[in-house]
DNA sequence: TGTCCAGTTTAAATCGATTGAAAGTGGTGT
DNA sequence: ACACCACTTTCAATCGATTTAAACTGGACA
C-alpha cells in the first residue's frame, strides 16, 4: 500500500521513460517499443522483453500521457456528448459506456451539454481539440438537429448516436425497436381488457415517435381495434419547457374534457406517463384503479415511485454498452479503416 | 459557418504556433508569449500584440492541448469523481460544476465510481496521471471511506467533497445544514398537526444522519414533544442492496408491525420516502390521506410523482456551483499557494 | 566615439515520449 | 578473408508548445 501510494505522489519527480531505460540498460528507443508492444518489437530478444518489463514494473513506470499523446497523435480517449446529464434516461446509457470503455484502455470524456443546443458546438470543438477518437452522442428527445455529428462523421471521427432513431445514414445509430415497442405496449393494454385507449405521443418530428405509432397501429389493425382519431395527440416539437411532463398532463385535460370513453393511455416515455398520471390525479382519478397507464424507457426511479410505473423496458445500459462497442470496433482494425 | 467548420476538419494538418509566427513576422516564443499573456508580455510593444492577436484570430489558432500540457505540466481540467452516475442526487450536483467551470478554461473530467469502491482507486490513479489540476468528489450516502481523497489532498491537490458530511479537517467539503434540515423537516410535520412521528434515520455511521437526527431532536425538545424510540430506526451500514428504498421499506412495516401510533414518517432521503410510502401503500394506507411522509434532497422527479414528494430541498445544482469555486479559488494565486 | 541602458524580440533548451532509418553484432557461404 | 545475412539494438528527428537567458536596437550620456 505505502509503495502504491507512492507511486502517485506528485511531488517526486516523475518517472520517465529514460530512467527505466537507464536502469534496465537499455536504449529508450527499445523500452518504448517493448512496452507499447510495437509492430517492431517482433525484432526484439525475448530476454530482453523479460528485462525490460520487469524493470518498468519494479519502478512502477507510467508513461506520460501528454508527451505520448503529443507524439502518437493518439489519445486514448472517447468522447461522450451528452444532452443532458440530469435525465435519467441518458445516465444508465452512460453507465453502459463507461462500463464498457473500463476494460479497455480509452478513457471516456463525458461532456453535458445541458439541454443548450449551442454548448453543443462548442463542446463538440474541445473534442476534436482534444483529440478524441471517436464520438458516443447520447441523445434524449429534445435533440437539437444532428447536423454538426455528420461534419465530425464526414472527417472521419467514428460516430454512434444512441438513444434516438437517426434518420440520416451518415451516422451509426443505437436504439431499441421502437415500433416493436409500441406494439407491445398496445398489446399490454389489450391484454388487460382495455379497448378504448389514448395516446400521448411524442413530437411529431421525432422518428422514434413516429415508429412507436406506427407499431401501435399495427397492432390495432391486426385485432381490428379502432382507434379513436380524438385521443390520439402528438406532444409539442422540441418544447422550450424542456419537459414532456406538463406537456401530457396538459393532452390528458383535453381527452378527459373531450368527453370521449377510454380506460387507458400509453405514454410517449415515463416522464410523460408521470404527467398524465399527475392530470388522472388532479381530476380525482386513480391509477390503476381507474385507469391504466403505460410509459416507454424504464428509467430507474419507475419501479420506486407508487405505484410503480408500468412501462417498456429500453435496455439502456445495454445500448451504451453496445455504443461503445461500436465505436472500439471501427477503432481496432487498423486505424485507417474508415478513411477509404 | 463554413469557415468554422473548417477550422475543425481533421484532414488538415494542425495549425501550428510556427504557423502564426511566420504569418505575424514575429518568432514563436513572441507569439506564445502574446497569446497567454505570460508575465513577459509586459515588455512586448502594443502593436506587437495588435498583430499577433489578429493574425491568430484570422487564421483560427488553438493550441495543441497536449503540446501545452506536455511543457507547462498544467492541464487544465479539474477531476470530478462521482460515485454514481445514474443517482439523481449526484447528477444535479455535477451540472453545478459543470456550470461553472464552463466560464473558466478548466474543463470537467468525468469519471464514474458506478459505486464499486474499487474503481475509486484506479480512477484517482487515472487522474493523477491526467494531472488534473483539482478534484471534486461527489458522494452519495454509499461513500466507501475517504482515506484515498486524503492522500490526494497531501499531495498539495486542492480538494472538495461535495454532498456528504465530511468528519476530517483535512479536506473541504461542502454540503447542506443537515441539522437545519432535520430540524425543519419536523417542524413541518409539526404544523400540519402531527404530534406522533415515526423516523427512517440513515446509516448509523453517516454523519449526515446523526445531524438530521440531532436536528430533529432538537426541535422536539424545543416542542416538549416526545420521541418514541420504538419508532426510531437506523437504515443498515452501507448495505450492499446499494438502495435505501428496500431498507426504509422494510422499516416501515417493523412500524406498522408494532403497533405503536403514529401519523408522519420522516424520512432519511427521498428513495427513502418512496421506499416508506411503498410500504404504506403495500398495507392498504394512502399518502397524504393517512399518513404524511417528508424527504430529503428534492431529486428531479420528487415534483414529477403522483403525488408529488413533500421534501428538504438541498441546493444541489449551488452546491456543485460552490464546491467548483472553492476549487477554482485554490487555483487562483498563484500555484504554490497551496504548498505550505 | 564608446558605453550603458531601457525597451523589445528571439534563440535554444526543454517537456517525455514515438518511430523510421541506420548501425552494431556474429555467423555462413564461398 | 570478404561479402552478406539475420537478428537486435540504438540514433536522432519529431510532435507543438513554454520559458530562460541572451541578443538586438537606438538613443542618452560621458
Amino acid at each position: 500500500m505505502a509503495t502504491k501510494t507512492k507511486r502517485l505522489r506528485l511531488g517526486a519527480r516523475r518517472l520517465t521513460l529514460s530512467d527505466v531505460a537507464r536502469a534496465s540498460g537499455f536504449s529508450p528507443s527499445t523500452v518504448s517499443i517493448v512496452l507499447n508492444e510495437a509492430p517492431h518489437s517482433r525484432f526484439v530478444a525475448a530476454g530482453t522483453k523479460l528485462k525490460i518489463r520487469e524493470t518498468a514494473e519494479r519502478l512502477g513506470y507510467r508513461p506520460d500521457v501528454f508527451a505520448r499523446s503529443l507524439r502518437s497523435r493518439k489519445s486514448a480517449t472517447i468522447g461522450v456528448l451528452v444532452m443532458d446529464l440530469a435525465d435519467p434516461f441518458c445516465t444508465l446509457i452512460l453507465q453502459g459506456i463507461e462500463q464498457k470503455l473500463r476494460e479497455t484502455s480509452y478513457l471516456p470524456i463525458i461532456m453535458d451539454a445541458h439541454n443548450e443546443p449551442g454548448q453543443v458546438q462548442r463542446y463538440v470543438e474541445m473534442m476534436i481539440e482534444r483529440r478524441v477518437e471517436g464520438v458516443v452522442t447520447v441523445a434524449n428527445w429534445l435533440m437539437f438537429d444532428i447536423s454538426l455529428l455528420e461534419d465530425i462523421s464526414d472527417d472521419q471521427l467514428p460516430t454512434v448516436l444512441v438513444g434516438r432513431e437517426v434518420e440520416t445514414p451518415a451516422i451509426r445509430g443505437v436504439m431499441v425497436n421502437n415500433e416493436a415497442g409500441g406494439y407491445a405496449a398496445m398489446e399490454h393494454l389489450y391484454e388487460l381488457g382495455h379497448r378504448e385507449i389514448a395516446m400521448v405521443c411524442g413530437p411529431r418530428r421525432l422518428a422514434d415517435s413516429r415508429l412507436r405509432w406506427r407499431g401501435m397501429r399495427r397492432f390495432a389493425q391486426k385485432m381490428k381495434l379502432k382507434l379513436n382519431p380524438a385521443l390520439v395527440r402528438n406532444l409539442p416539437d422540441i418544447s422550450e419547457s424542456g419537459s414532456s411532463f406538463e406537456g401530457s398532463r396538459e393532452l390528458t385535460n383535453l381527452f378527459l374534457q373531450s368527453g370521449e370513453p377510454f380506460t387507458a393511455i400509453v405514454a410517449f416515455d415515463d416522464i410523460s406517463a408521470y404527467g398524465v398520471i399527475r392530470a388522472l390525479s388532479e381530476n380525482g382519478l386513480q391509477v390503476p384503479q381507474d385507469y391504466s397507464v403505460i410509459g416507454f424507457d424504464d428509467i430507474p426511479v419507475a419501479a420506486l415511485s407508487t405505484p410503480s410505473l408500468t412501462t417498456i423496458r429500453q435496455p439502456l445500459l445495454e445500448m451504451g454498452e453496445y455504443a461503445a462497442d461500436c465505436i472500439l470496433q471501427s477503432l481496432k482494425p487498423g486505424e485507417e479503416a474508415e478513411q477509404g
